[in-house]
DNA sequence: GGAAAACCATAGATATTTTATGGTTTTTAT
DNA sequence: ATAAAAACCATAAAATATCTATGGTTTTCC
């Protein structure tokens, strides 16, 4: 009997767990599953290293948010991701986001490229065990919630570039305008020209940075 | 019972007579499928401008290539609906795409959005009822090889503009680069820049034209 | 081998984007 | 309510990027 090893990476234990006792339960077609769990993002970092030069984890399940110990600028699961695709390039990656993560959906399709993506609120035992067959032999795999995401994004004509998203993204952690200066290599008046911009793409001419926000998200771009 | 109406528009009236027994056959859980049958585009197009002022359809089942009475430039499905999107937004839209078709697909999620879509080879009795079940109720629905299509393209970091992309389809059927001038508002020098830009994208450089087709196939723009 | 097409390089022309500057309007905090 | 801060807007000059014309070299294809 094949063994088809598993990381699992959650900040609430409870999560790992669940998929390791559904996961670990369930009568597979010719193998069985092993999984490790991860607490951190230290954890998990040291697990997939280990994991690299001995025996790569087949399969990946990684949260998006780490609460840390740390506070505020914390290490993500798409760093994890990231790290993983070079250290273990063999591994499937499948991300268990929640709701708010999904504004994340295109930047990790860019960077990490995973093999499913599931939204936490429609994971259930079936689920989890389509996914990891789905995984193994045809990916990808995504929930609907996040094929819905996914559809917007695609469906998205307008296509911003860096400095846009990078625009966007400071709005919506609440940057000043002004401040904007510091974290991306523009003048003020380019910053300010570029939201204009983007509000005449968005259809938005003449209002606010807060209907700006609130219409960068609806088109999922954050 | 409800009627759910279905117009199925595919060039092989065997396709579309399949479609019907198969979903009119079967019991759905509230309703019944009725289905309308078209084999050109000016027989669907009629049938779409006559449901949009009485019944509009529920769901249009495209096919994409409409081999038309007149050989070449005919219209296809996309342009259908585009034209339903305009005359009964309310209908849900599912392309039944051949493999070939797969390089069309970022152009209709861009023009359509379409609910759904199934690539023919993984068209079965199962596929057809899930697909009318979920596009009613919570689309969109994909067939597995739309979406490994569609996660190609959503984890493809490049973005070409739209001159860009012609040059490529040109190349794609065989216009020569001389001639391109004629279909794309550049003059040669620029088009033989924008070639050479591309290729250094795809990381090809200082290869010939077949290599940058290949390469463009490969990444899903044409 | 020769013609056609593809490929490459340079420099001037165009177009776009950025920036500096100086101002007006809106928001925020007291 | 008012003063300060930030957002917003407009203009013109500067900097960049893109396009084009031209002329040449290499590759491809009969």
């Amino acid at each position: 009997m094949n063994i088809i090893r598993i990381l699992a990476v959650d900040d609430h234990e409870m999560t790992t767990l669940g998929y390791k006792f559904i996961l670990e339960d369930h009568e597979f077609d010719g193998f069985k599953v092993h999984m490790d769990t991860a607490k951190t993002f230290a954890e998990a970092e040291q697990a997939i290293k280990q994991s690299a030069s001995r025996l790569p984890y087949h399969i990946l399940l990684l949260d998006i948010q780490l609460s840390g110990a740390n506070g505020d600028r914390d290490k993500t699961g798409e760093d994890l991701g990231i790290l993983a695709r070079q250290l273990i390039p063999e591994s499937r990656i499948v991300f268990m986001s929640s709701f708010s993560d999904n504004y994340r959906i295109n930047s990790i399709m860019q960077t990490v490229n995973p093999e499913g993506y599931m939204v936490k609120s429609e994971i259930d035992q079936k689920s989890l065990q389509a996914m990891v067959e789905t995984v193994l032999h045809t990916p990808p795999y995504y929930t609907q919630k996040a094929l819905v995401a996914i559809r917007k994004k695609m469906s998205n004509k307008i296509d911003l570039d860096d400095n846009d998203r990078k625009i966007l993204y400071h709005l919506s952690i609440g940057t000043k305008t002004k401040d904007m200066v510091n974290h991306i290599s523009l003048s003020l008046p380019s910053i300010e020209n570029r939201k204009r911009h983007i509000k005449s793409l968005f259809g938005i001419e003449k209002q606010n940075d807060q209907a700006l926000i609130s219409e960068a998200r609806a088109r999922g771009f954050i």
